[in-house]
DNA sequence: TCCGTATATCGCAATATTACGAAATTGAAA
DNA sequence: TTTCAATTTCGTAATATTGCGATATACGGA
């Protein structure tokens, strides 16, 4: 369908996915990485160090937007967007938190091909 | 088009791209909360967690297994996917390093409409 | 061996994303 | 006022994602 169903998940989940999903994309790494360096660039300046369309960047730039990683000041035409520090915070919290809370699996385990299965890594069985 | 262009950006751009990418579904999200709470649930078990047909979680959980967010281990007829503590360190020390080496920007700003852009937020003018 | 369970894969339909050029809007400059 | 530069938005085409049911494969047990 391509329509993800929302009506199950909590508001957290939603909005964490939307900030991971809204880093899922090189094009937006780059641009973050570039913001990273030099806060004035605006999205006309992006054009030069990203090969894509002005309006391809401003679409990139408006999703980062809204999914809170960024924001950006208007001064007189030119639009400067800066990295939120504090949304990127969050992700980081909350991975570290997955992160922490995680079990560590101590089981031992031996590779274990499955050979139906056309996976690219072999699969680990536990004894 | 719906096709990135991927022949500008870094392999380690692609990469963080992806591991993020892979967390930005909310179903995906559920199942690494799930994950961490139990790492001895197989697919049938999640099906009973997140209201989903079983070859969607199966294609949710090799996506994450792609990116290298999940591993799994086989047992019999069983197969249990666990998080990859490595790799979201390795996320959450590349968001960690955008945080810290993002500089802080505190030039004053004002709100500042700009009447003709549909944007749910204000802009901020510096003067 | 045959059957049931678990799971990946396939095929398909609906929707979303990506990218571009063109057009519209605004502020600033001439 | 007219023009220019910066940016968002629109329209469109190509591709990707999401989700489901059906199918195929493998394992374990009867």
């Amino acid at each position: 369908m391509g329509a993800t169903k929302m009506d199950f998940y909590t508001d957290h989940q939603i909005e964490m996915a939307k900030r991971c999903k809204s880093l899922g994309h090189p094009a937006r790494i780059a641009i973050i990485e570039k913001l990273m360096e030099d806060d004035h660039l605006n999205c006309t300046d992006l054009q030069f160090f990203i090969p894509l369309a002005q309006s391809t960047i401003s679409q990139h730039l408006k999703e980062l937007f809204n999914a809170g990683i960024l924001g950006f000041k208007v001064i007189g035409n030119n639009c400067y967007y800066y990295i939120n520090k504090d949304t990127i915070s969050q992700v980081v919290i909350y991975l570290s938190q997955i992160r922490l809370l995680t079990k560590d699996n101590k089981t031992e385990s031996f590779i274990y091909f499955k050979p139906s299965i056309k996976q690219k890594q072999p699969y680990f069985m536990r004894i």
